[in-house]
RNA sequence: GGGCCCGUAGCUCAGCUGGAUAGAGCAGGGGACUUCUAAUCCCCAGGUCGGGGGUUCGAAUCCCUCCGGGCCCGCCA
């Protein structure tokens, strides 16, 4: 009684050998139907054989459905527009319900997948320069729930699989510059808070001090007027610093901002329930062998050409061969990233999962290539031959990157334009103070991560309370309300072993298969990437619930059919409060 | 010009490994609280699934093409 389709798959495979020494077709389906009233599961077999037996597919399933019908373990077999549909017996819903009432039983869904080696998602990786805001958070949320199920899975299940969550902090290059410099610019104007940017800058083009840093760091004043950070976190830092350290000191100065910042996500990333293993520093790759390595390793497809480095990625597929290093010196940031790979490759893991802002989509390609290149040289493989094998670059398996759409701001109405620099865009924090996490998460959850999404921040404020996540909530609350009813005044108990399947009517037949049915959805959820299948299965699953207790009263006059309904309703607040769980909202016992 | 994604109800979106009558929330209209929480439920209205072609017993789903929208196409990061 492992699964219903299973069974139904086997029943019908024997039955098809019998009655026409055939096997199944590859094509033929097993499935639980969309729609509830054709039974608990059924097969298109009958269309699929039709052709091989130039028979009518109503005639053949028809004598399929009536050998099927011998089999005590369906309770009912019959033909509708000629699929054959079959229904559970009483004794099947025994089984799931001690299914459901194992912790977290859903998580069995991943363990169908058979995962294994080792496993790394990266996401969120945000520039360490300033707070995060909304676009990074939907990254952070769908990398969090997507790791949760699967950490949460081997830990349950003890699956041989390893997994690692890791942020990439690039702390090396200009961006981290034109901080230390935004830093250096208020730490020289902590009194002049009337000044607009353009006249701090202009009130310091003659400070002789002030320049001398600049040129330290390695910045121009108009580079610094163009791009440097306008927050009003970056005066927090000066006036930190200036706290901290007596006087002023380059290099103290940016770690100390580097630091500040890092820190700063890190808190962010806590609030919002986003959790990693490892922090890895871009900085760490020049400091150690890895970028060496990986650019010695990759020396057969580089050349040099109007002064700059190259790498021949034309070769597997992209538009053209890509620089790694510039005529002017400076390596790019694409040669960066190859190091940053090579290290991914370098400590094992044999399945890496980025997560990025679909605006980088242009740039998947050329790290495909550059980690197959790198991949196939560490293994002392040809990578010309390889690739011949997989034809398209695409087909390499080993990196994949799911790229999660923009969020775009609005406030009533009006899109607000985001940009870091310039200090124009809301911060995670001030939503995470205005509108909280668990309606955040909920909200960035509610779509597929293939569309944008439109974010208003004054409808997510005044609807605070009309968000689909309340009426989660509010499905578990009642719940939890009944059965301290339950406990309370009627003194009851629904102990597992008093249940009776045999009581139970159609609608709580299918509450139970419902619940069932989240094994399934964290099936696909991990298989197809797509953490928002499961708001959108909460919300079903509360919707089915609100509407059964609004047409059954649960706490009745007869005991055990009362009993049985508590049975029932604790296993839909089980259910709901472990996936909730998951998502890391808060499932709370009164509302 | 090339690439990725999208186009489904007035709005925001699910459904897309081909299946049975295309779903939900919001907005609109009408009902249900002396009864376990009305943050709820029920009913009504609203659709040529962007257009056209193809594959198939069967297409919102797969293929081609056109139209419309977003994003990207640097020796930026």
């Amino acid at each position: 009684m492992e699964n219903m389709v299973e069974v139904l798959k086997e029943k019908v495979e024997k039955v098809v050998k019998k009655l026409y020494d055939l096997k199944l077709p590859e094509k033929a389906k097993f499935e639980i139907p969309k729609n509830k009233s054709y039974g608990d599961a059924s097969t298109n077999i009958s269309f699929l054989l039709a052709k091989t037996l130039r028979k009518n597919p109503k005639d053949i399933a028809q004598e399929i459905a009536g050998k099927l019908q011998e089999d005590e373990i369906f309770e009912k077999v019959e033909v509708i527009n000629n699929f054959i549909n079959v229904k559970y017996s009483p004794k099947y819903y025994s089984y799931l319900l001690s299914e459901i009432n194992k912790p977290y039983f859903f998580l069995e869904g991943v363990k169908e997948i058979s995962l294994k080696g080792k496993i790394q998602y990266e996401y969120v990786s945000a520039n360490p320069t300033g707070p995060l805001h909304l676009g990074h958070a939907r990254g952070a949320i769908i990398g969090d729930v997507l790791t949760t199920i699967l950490k949460r899975a081997k830990e349950h299940l003890s699956l041989d699989y390893q997994l690692d969550r890791e942020f990439y902090i690039n702390d090396a290059g200009r961006q981290v510059k034109l901080l230390t410099a935004s830093v250096l610019l208020r730490i020289f104007t902590l009194d002049k808070n009337d000044l607009s940017w353009e006249e701090l800058i202009t009130s310091l083009k003659d400070n002789e001090e002030f320049l001398n840093y600049l040129k330290e760091i390695g910045i121009t004043l108009e580079e610094l007027k163009e791009e440097g950070y306008r927050g009003d976190y970056i005066k927090e830092i000066a006036q930190e610093y200036l706290k901290n350290y007596k006087k002023i000191n380059i290099s103290d100065l940016e770690k100390f901002s580097l630091n500040w910042a890092l820190n700063n996500i890190k808190k962010d990333l806590k609030d919002l329930g986003v959790e990693f293993d490892i922090f890895f520093s871009e900085k760490s790759l020049y400091e150690g062998k890895d970028f060496k390595e990986a650019l010695d390793l990759l020396k057969p497809y580089i050349y040099e050409k109007e002064g700059a480095l190259w790498l021949k990625t034309s070769l597997f597929g992209d538009d053209k061969d890509r620089v790694l290093r510039k005529s002017n010196g400076d390596w790019t940031y694409f040669a960066g990233d190859i190091a940053y790979h090579y290290s991914k490759l370098k400590r094992g893991y044999t399945k890496i999962i980025n997560i990025w802002g679909h605006d980088h989509h242009g740039y998947v390609k050329r790290l495909k290539i550059a980690t197959f290149l790198l991949d196939c040289l560490l293994n002392n493989k040809n990578p010309e031959e390889e690739f011949k094998n997989i034809k398209n670059i695409d087909n390499y398996q080993k990196l994949n990157v799911i790229l999660v759409q923009l969020v775009k701001l609005f406030r009533n109405g009006q899109e607000v334009k985001m940009s870091k620099r310039k200090g124009t865009f809301v911060t995670l924090r001030e939503l995470l103070n205005e509108v909280g996490k668990d309606a955040i998460r909920f909200i960035f959850l509610t779509k597929s991560h293939e569309t944008p999404l439109d974010f208003d921040i004054e409808l997510a404020k005044k609807e605070a309370n009309e968000n689909p996540v309340y009426y989660v909530k509010y499905a578990h609350a009642r719940i939890a309300s009944i059965l301290r009813k339950a406990k309370n005044e009627f003194d009851l108990d629904w102990n597992l072993d008093r249940f009776n399947p045999e009581i139970l009517n159609e609608e709580e037949k299918n509450l139970l298969k419902n619940l069932f049915f989240a094994k399934e959805i964290i099936k696909r959820t991990i298989q197809k990437q797509a953490p928002h299948l499961i708001p959108y299965y909460l919300l079903d699953l509360a919707s089915a619930f609100h509407k059964y207790y609004s047409s059954c009263k649960i706490l009745g006059n007869e005991k055990e059919l009362t009993i049985n309904r508590l049975i029932l309703i604790s296993a839909i607040k089980k259910v709901l409060k472990e996936l909730l769980d998951i998502l890391k909202v808060n499932a709370p016992e009164k509302m």
